[in-house]
This record gives C-alpha cells, structure tokens and sequence, in this order.
DNA sequence: GCATGATCATGC
DNA sequence: GCATGATCATGC
C-alpha cells in the first residue's frame, strides 16, 4: 500500500530519506507506470515543473493539485524541486530561480503583505535540491539535498523587508495597470518572472485594456544561490560583505551610504573618508572610491551580489554629456542565429539586470571629478521593442554571413572592418560594436562571413546607447 | 563632435 | 587564459 505523508515531521523524514537517490531508485524501475511513461515520451523530458509532480506522486504518494493552497496543506508545507548545477570549479550552484506562485492580477491588487496568498502558500517551503545534468532522463536526477524554508524564522529580518517592499512594488504596479511592463529588474530579490509554456500567451489585467505576460512570483537565482551557498552548502564566501546589517531595503541603505558625498570632488571625498595611502594612480581608482563610499570591507558586496544589482561607475563630460555607451557581455553568434527574441540571453539578461550607476563628472581642465549623483536603473520594457530590432537585424546578418562592409587601414597601417550591425543611429536605443582584447579576438561564425571569407569575427556585443542612459539621469 | 572600431586593465 | 568593465583612437 502506498503510504500516505500526513505531519510536518513525517513529510521531512521523508524528503531525507531520499536524498542521494534517483526517482528511478525510489520508485523501482519497473514499477514506473504507463501513464508516466506515456507523460515523459509525450513532454519530452524537459517539460519544466514535471519534475515537481514526478517528486509529489513518486516520493510522496499524493496526486498534485492546483488549488491555491500549500501541497500539503496539513502541514503547511509547499514542496518545491529545483535544479543545482556545478559550475568550472565543480562547486554547485542554483541553475535557476526559484518560482513561487502564479500572480493572479485580478485577485493580488486587493491583497496587503501580512495577509497576502502568497505569504499563505508559501509560509514554509521544503525545497529539494537536484543535481541537474544535460541529456539525462529526469527520473536519473539525483536528489541531492533539502532546505526548510521558514519564511518568519529562516530569512533575516532584513532580507523580509526586502522582500515585502519587492511584493509591494509588484502590486502597486499591478494596481496602476502596468503589469505588461512588469520586468524582474525591477526588484531585488523576489521577483515577478513570466510563466507560460509560450512567450505569446498573454491575460488579462484589472486596471488597463492591455493584455499582459502571466508571471509569477519567484526567488531570484542570485538570491536562491545565496541561499544555497549559506544555509545550505555553508560555504561562506569571506569575499562577499554585506554593507548594512541594519533592518532597511537596498535603495535605503544606498541612499544612507552615498548621499553625502553628492557635489564633492574625488579628492574631498578621500578626505572625507579620512582614506590614507589613496592616490589616482590605484588601480581602479573610481571603483575602489566608490566601495569605500558605500563602506564595502571587501570589493564584493553582498547585497548587491544577492538581488542581481550591478555597480556600473560612469563620467560625465563636463559639458554633461556621457560619452560611453553601457556594454554587456560578447555574444556567440553561433548561439544567437538559433535562438528566438523572447526566449534570447540578451533579452533575459536587460530584463533581470538591474544597475546601480554611479555618476560621476569631469571638471574641465582639472584632474578632479565631481560625485554628481547615483541611481538604480533597469531597462524599461516600454522600449524593449526597440532592442528587439537591433536584435533581429544582428541575427539577420550573421545568418547571412553578411557582417563586414569593407576592410580599411588606417595611418599606421592597421586594419579595420567596418560593418553592417546596427550601429548608434539605427535607433537611439541600443547597437552592437566589437568587444575584445584585440582585433584578433575572435570568435566562430555560423556561416562564412561574405567579405573577408572567414568563419569568425570580432568578439562583439550589445551596447545601450550613451545618450539613451544618460536619459535617465535627470532628476 | 560624434560614430565606430579597437583595445587596455583587472580580476577570476 | 579569458571575460568584461572601462576607455581610447581614428576619421568623417
């Protein structure tokens, strides 16, 4: 007889006595049914979520429901089954983010925190850790560990906070009739990401006619990870500080750190600071300043590292303008000639990013910058459409081996290829532009470039236009 | 002055 | 050795 899970206890004993086992250890091969047999062959054997049902009916002997309660709610446990990957070093990792509920816009702009759905189903999650691996069946995934996910007493003060402001901000997006400019960069670490089995499936939302992406609430992946390495590997990483430990969000503690240096020049600054031995020729000089700035110990900061947030030091001209445009890492142009716009790495990496600019200006005749300002920034999905553009214009190109326009030397002779992509005027908002140690820095081509006959190219990537960023300094 | 190609410098 | 943040150099 199958056995049935009932207390918080006995579901947990449970959860352990499968770690280090396959599904196809727990179940014994030749009890798999048809019915799942005929499920694997039918969704291929990556049909994300199945993994979750195989766990609930193979371990835990229960049927998954959909309502909109806890697994098992008499326990008030959430099961959750997520992927772990090894990275270069063979230190696991999260492969992904961890996905809560689904948002019911309808239903979420009537809801407060305290009381929220999603604090009721996800009070206290049990998370099994499984060892992902490429081109293995998910009944051979081992399950290598659990983590009890107690959201009043398993997550510090400080991170709650962040998490209701990140549900807050959700719902008050929601609520002014913009859920179809929801983007995951908003947030810090629970984020709104999409949830559909097709990027074209759109619903319906309360305060505007216009449909949007189903999303549901999830754990970043920096966030998750953070987790993991914390609670659950115990690796501390003595290179990751945290800057506050007060109890206050992200944009406060920033706020708190750096207003105080609005107007003044590096070297006051450094006085300031009272920082000794600090000179303009340190490596880094504008980094290192801006970290003692934000009282970072060490040069990472664990914050930012957990919610995704990059740092991104800027100098403004002194006539005001920004002269250089924001880079994003090399693309493979094998990769992206096989790759669809919604489901892109450069599209995936605008919308979960978000930046912490540090805004600098130079002073005209001086060696001295002045700290202007600093603001948290992501890419606004009202102009996405845009980078969608560039984006399908560069892949047209490669995939026509149509990249270099012409070979030039310049006056000492060096080569230089001018080319096709999309440049800064194609529309204002992003163009892609070499990024690489040298001109002989390349990377392969799908197809044979037309021009120079080669089968690589420059290592290049995707800019957001100077003029465009620096938009959004104002005010 | 600006667009665009190219490359430096650092850190992992 | 390579990725990547940051910036330089050239020529129109």
């Amino acid at each position: 007889m199958n056995r049935i899970y009932k207390t918080k206890e006995e579901i947990i004993k449970r959860a352990e006595e499968i770690l280090g086992f396959t599904l196809r250890n727990v179940i014994n091969n030749d009890t798999v049914s048809g019915e799942i047999e005929d499920n694997l062959k039918k969704q291929g054997s990556n049909r994300k979520g199945y993994y979750g049902e195989l766990v609930e009916e193979m371990v835990f002997n229960q049927k998954p429901n959909t309502r909109n309660e806890a697994d098992f709610p008499l326990a008030g446990i959430e099961l959750k089954t997520t992927p772990l990957k090894k990275d270069k070093t063979k230190k696991f990792s999260s492969k992904e983010r961890l996905v809560f509920s689904k948002i019911n816009y309808g239903n979420i702009v009537e809801e407060e925190w305290a009381s929220s759905s999603f604090l009721k189903k996800n009070n206290f999650v049990l998370i099994l850790f499984y060892l992902y691996e490429k081109e293995i069946d998910l009944l051979d995934y081992i399950i290598k560990y659990k983590h009890e996910l107690d959201f009043i007493n398993g997550i510090s003060a400080q991170d709650v906070l962040q998490i209701q402001k990140d549900w807050e901000f959700i719902v008050n997006k929601i609520k002014r009739g913009e859920a179809h400019l929801l983007s995951e960069g908003d947030t810090y670490y629970l984020g709104a990401c999409t949830k559909a089995k097709d990027s074209s499936v759109t619903t319906s939302q309360p305060n505007s006619e216009i449909p949007a992406k189903p999303r549901a609430f999830s754990f970043k992946q920096k966030y998750l990870n953070y987790i993991v390495q914390t609670k659950v590997l115990n690796n501390k990483d003595e290179e990751v500080k945290p800057i506050s430990s007060q109890n206050k969000t992200i944009d406060e503690i920033v706020v708190g750190k750096l207003n105080r240096y609005i107007g003044k020049t590096d070297k006051e600054i450094v006085v300031k600071l009272k920082l000794k031995d600090f000179s303009i020729n340190l490596k880094q000089y504008r980094r290192m300043l801006v970290n003692r700035m934000l009282g970072a110990k060490t040069s990472r900061i664990e914050e930012f590292e957990k919610s995704n947030v990059e740092l991104r030091v800027v100098a403004l001209e002194p006539t005001g303008i920004l002269r250089e445009s924001i880079s994003f890492p090399k693309f493979e142009y094998k990769d992206i000639v096989k790759e669809d716009w919604e489901t892109s790495e450069f599209r995936s990496l605008l919308e979960e990013r978000r930046f912490l600019f540090i805004i600098f200006q130079k002073i005209k005749d001086s060696e001295d910058i002045i700290f202007k300002n600093f603001k948290f920034w992501n890419f606004p999905m009202n102009d996405i459409g845009k980078v969608k553009d560039v984006w399908e214009e560069t892949k047209k190109l490669i995939k026509a081996g149509n990249i270099v326009k012409e070979i030039k030397k310049d006056k000492n002779g060096k080569e230089k290829k001018l080319t096709y992509f999309p440049g800064k005027k194609f529309n204002g908002i992003a163009h892609v532009r070499p990024h690489a140690r040298n001109g002989a820095d390349t990377t392969e081509l799908p197809v044979r470039d037309r021009k120079t006959g080669l089968n690589k190219h420059t290592k290049s990537c995707f800019w957001l236009n100077s003029e465009y960023i620096r938009n959004f300094f104002e005010n």
